[in-house]
DNA sequence: CAGGGCTCGTACGGATTCCGTGAGGACGGC
DNA sequence: GCCGTCCTCACGGAATCCGTACGAGCCCTG
């Protein structure tokens, strides 16, 4: 079980992790906003604890950031206790919500509560189709055994495409997420990536099977059952 | 929604009555903790509020009754403020702890929280009828098995009339939602894609069981109960 | 009971938008 | 300089939209 820390209080996060490991957890640590998503990304925690009021990025972005593309936990630990920002933090997509100081022997029960909630739905970190197999912790893809290369944009579409397998992703909300654009000018290089995709990933790419296109609205990843 | 709240103050089950009504949920309430574990079976409520300190049973008991069987997220309100209640309450089987008094907004926050990860683990929101399946998350219809592709004007109206199901959809409505226009210009689009729609969907797409018209009035979606 | 008016279902086809793909330039790291 | 990656542009083909037309069923009326 690996527990991302976001908070910019060392002395804190030293204390949590000593507590945290005696009760089994890895706890893995990061001291702003920036550091905490890149490190979730790279290490695809479990459970996330994150302050509201850190350098670099705000807690409440750091869980948007987050809810993005992953369906862990997310427990907010903060020194505010007012009730709009409980409200604010657990709109945008936090599971609890914590006032420091607090007891410790309660928050290792809310963390238990919480995994125990998220483990009975957690989605298995790889997904397949066809001789493809996509591994989303590892970033590797291979296909038949033999390992594929992708550009980093072809990832990053792709990892999005298998976080929503057999569901359909507008277009907009991919170029939402790989360019961050708000606008949907679309000027092509969405499906220019997606033929590259097909190229490497589908036997016959001018007739896909698995990387299928919904003529107005987007485009869908259909996987093995 | 529908919403169970187990407490023996009848202020404050009026009071939550009330405000819950006020925000779309569907409130019942027990005032002890024998009546609540029954009605629960009966009503198979979304969401569980269960007070600590009832009469007859306790709140801890209610939670391990309801968790022998129901899956539904539980939040105890309670005046007790130890952690050593709110371990023994999560450790129980409880989602989440809220001290009285709490400020209400916070505790609606907290119920659209857990609904939120209850509702991803659980039921997705599909509708169904005869051998064909709607699934309004990921945009997917299948018949018998078989992915049924649809235009994007034929989802929208059928995604229109699959979130008012079994009720009357008045042309205008449909009109106003897929086209946007206000006025009302039966041009014949919407008969054409109705007739479309039947051909996919329905076994005899001459005699319409699931997709039928109200003559003069509009569209009606019937689906399995 | 016959006729007319209205609403609805369905087939056809042009106009438009959307999509896949190839070629090639711009940019940055090594 | 070389190479990988990102992006622009252009064009052919496919999917989709939407206007029109015509026949069938229903209700009202005389």
């Amino acid at each position: 079980m690996k527990v991302l820390i976001a908070d910019d209080d060392p002395q804190l996060v030293r204390a949590l992790r000593i507590t945290l490991a005696a009760h089994g957890y890895e706890v893995i640590a990061a001291p702003d906003g920036v550091a905490a998503v890149a490190l979730a990304a790279k290490e695809n925690p479990d459970i996330v604890m994150v302050d509201l009021g850190m350098p670099r990025l705000d807690g409440i972005q750091v869980i948007e950031a987050l809810r993005g593309w992953s369906g862990a936990p997310i427990i907010v630990v903060s020194g505010r206790t007012g009730s709009a920002d409980k409200v604010e933090a657990l709109d945008a997509g936090a599971d609890d919500y914590v006032s420091k100081p607090f007891q410790i022997d309660e928050l290792l029960a809310r963390l238990r509560a919480l995994s125990r909630r998220a483990g009975a739905a957690s989605a298995a970190p790889v997904v397949s189709f066809g001789d493809v197999v996509i591994d989303l912790s590892t970033k590797t893809v291979t296909r038949g055994g033999e390992r594929v290369h992708l550009t980093p944009t072809e990832w990053r579409i792709l990892e999005f495409l298998a976080r929503n397998p057999g569901s359909l992703v507008t277009r907009q909300a991919l170029l939402k997420d790989i360019w961050g654009t708000e606008q949907v000018a679309d000027t092509g290089y969405l499906r220019l990536y997606m033929s590259q995709l097909r190229k490497k990933l589908e036997a016959d790419p001018g007739h896909p099977v698995h990387l299928l296109t919904e003529s107005g609205m987007g485009y869908r990843l259909v996987v093995d059952a």
